[in-house]
DNA sequence: CTCGGTTGGGCAACCGTTTTCTTAACCGCC
DNA sequence: GGCGGTTAAGAAAACGGTTGCCCAACCGAG
């Protein structure tokens, strides 16, 4: 209770160990040469005194601040939250603090955050965010490095960190005719939508390199449960006999799930069922649970931070960087087919089903 | 291009209006007399530097940083992200930058956020989070404001806000009665959960009232659809004369739904159907649409960060402050009776249906 | 004993801004 | 024309650290 209400200087720190200010701070920062004994009784009379450096004054003659700024371009949604929560995670290991900024699909807001935060001189910045392309750079030229997160940026000189989709597409379309499926349809989201026009593409080449083609071009609409419902009645009433479902979405994957419940269709026993995102409260809520892709949000997140670093600490890695997706397989793909033995033993392998 | 790398300082924009530090420093606070012309002279070239002020030497003498930390207690989830934006919405508009700190449910990584906090003196604090209970105080003394948000202190001094979760159960149960259902069944969380037990009480409360009672016991079990599609079929079996079932969030009614689809009950001719926390994602995905309380986290995020604001400044607010929730009607509580002009008036008119 | 080398620790400048105090100039009035 | 009162603007002291530089003391060697 006799704490004092001011928080200790290292002034306080230094009179109570009897050195000058500029002793104490080599001390406190293990700098200069001294005595062991005077290096010793700074450090104690700075626990007594519970004193911790002003950031402030810190900053103000170093000229870092150990703050980074994450924006996020869209508003802040279900993708760049494991991506923040990641970032956050490596960066508070380094000690840094972080700032949030939700951008709100705005750039008036945007520019407005990047004026605030060069002001504040944080160290680096980090964006994030959902869009439907890359998006343009953020500023032509800025005094601190940035790094771009699951959303990437046009300039190809630009730092982003994104997942490799076109892979995770492969693995779902590998890991269906592992398990015996051949006669594959592909609903996902808009034609416009990059992350739909990649998955849709990943997919189709994996299946032409085996020699096969989808059983129907891909059913580009919404990422949405509607849709998903939808799309799924059309390829019912279309009349192809399809024995697997790749969907660009969990959200999709489940709305197809419930029309072919509807219609009789079982799964995996009639149909496989994939989806894309490993939204775990889709994926195991869908009936049966729901084999899906893994972009591994917070782990890309975390790689975010950890290049952010090293381009803080003069080590840039410029350009685009791809992080593969993880397959979770659960009942929705379970293998019914009789012969298992006989299904080709390289994309088994290639499939890691872990 | 020509641009100079180290950002400029108020003496490089007061020498470019040949004036002394200290003048161009009131001339661009608004602060000290001056000729107008002088003023707008200064301004030009701050203008013209793009002159920002340094967020670190404004500090040091003035002891604010303009900044406040957010601290999540457990991992951040679904329901403190709106939270989070909310406040940081009022937050920025209040020229304030927030510092994120995502807690993971660790109280050694909280107490850690808060040490940073502190030495980053930052002017406020919001707690956030979800927990089962009210949580302890995140310290015993601090030199700095703090605020809860959705979640709340046990401490009754501290201010925290919260949505008044009975009072959404009342609007619930009033907007069933008033649609003419009289047999109500209510499935929601675990019983020790704090919100399921603040939401049974509100139903069975008002339900009293109304001279009736729930059909069975509140049956709790987990927040999961799985659960409501076990529960949905517990009721079935207990051969109740359900028309309408109340629970405790999306996910229990959307797994109600589900079941009850199966067994052929219809919605909302044969039972009305009533949600919880107006996820968007579950409520709109269910068939059909849902009925659901929304407790405006958002708002709540922005009216804690208000509170916070009044208490940097001097006005604190303390104590428990509740926000009500909306009732958001879609068509699973459609009203399907054949004589509507015989509801009773009074609780169609407390059920706001807007 | 003297001298050069080493080392512990103090002094003071500096980071960029705000703010108080002071001074110089200018005004109108008697 | 001198004088008090007002006002514009400058000088300088903080704020709390870090760091380069310098000095004194102490060491061992010749």
């Amino acid at each position: 209770m006799g704490k004092p209400e001011r928080p200790a200087t290292i002034s306080d720190v230094a009179s109570l160990a009897g050195v000058s200010v500029g002793t104490a701070s080599k001390a406190l920062n293990g700098r200069g040469s001294m005595r062991p004994d005077t290096r010793r009784r700074v450090q104690e009379a700075a626990q007594r005194l519970s004193f911790h450096a002003n950031a402030a004054a810190r900053t103000l003659n170093t000229g870092r601040t150990y703050t980074v700024g994450m924006i996020t371009t869209d508003s802040i949604g279900r993708f760049s939250i494991p991506v923040m929560l990641g970032a956050e995670d490596s960066l508070g290991a380094g000690q840094m603090s972080v700032f949030l900024c939700d951008g709100r699909d705005d750039p008036i807001r945007e520019q407005y955050y990047l004026k605030t935060l060069l002001s504040r001189n944080v160290d680096g910045i980090i964006v994030t965010g959902r869009r439907t392309q890359a998006r343009p750079p953020i500023a032509a030229a800025l005094p601190v490095p940035v790094v771009y997160a699951f959303i990437s940026s046009t300039d190809p000189e630009d730092c982003s960190v994104v997942p490799d989709e076109a892979g995770g597409a492969r693995k779902a379309i590998e890991h269906l005719l592992a398990t015996g499926r051949r006669r594959i349809a592909h609903i996902t989201g808009p034609e416009h939508h990059h992350s739909a026009q990649v998955r849709a593409t990943g997919a189709a080449d994996t299946l032409a390199e085996a020699g096969l083609t989808l059983v129907a071009p891909p059913m580009f609409g919404e990422w949405s449960e509607l849709w998903g419902r939808q799309a799924a009645g059309m390829l019912l009433a279309m009349g192809h006999d399809v024995d697997a479902v790749f969907c660009g979405s969990d959200q999709i994957a489940r709305g197809v799930a419930s029309t072919l419940g509807v219609a009789g269709r079982r799964i995996p026993e009639d149909l496989a069922l994939i989806g894309f995102d490993n939204w775990d409260v889709m994926a195991l809520a869908c009936q049966p649970p729901l084999t899906s892709l893994d972009m591994d949000l917070e782990g890309l997140g975390r790689a975010a931070a950890d290049l952010l670093l090293d381009a803080i600490n003069g080590r840039p890695s410029p350009g685009r960087h791809t992080r593969p997706c993880r397959l979770v397989v659960r009942e929705s793909t379970a293998i019914v087919v009789s012969q298992p033995s006989t299904a080709p033993g390289p994309l088994i392998a290639s499939a890691r089903p872990e």
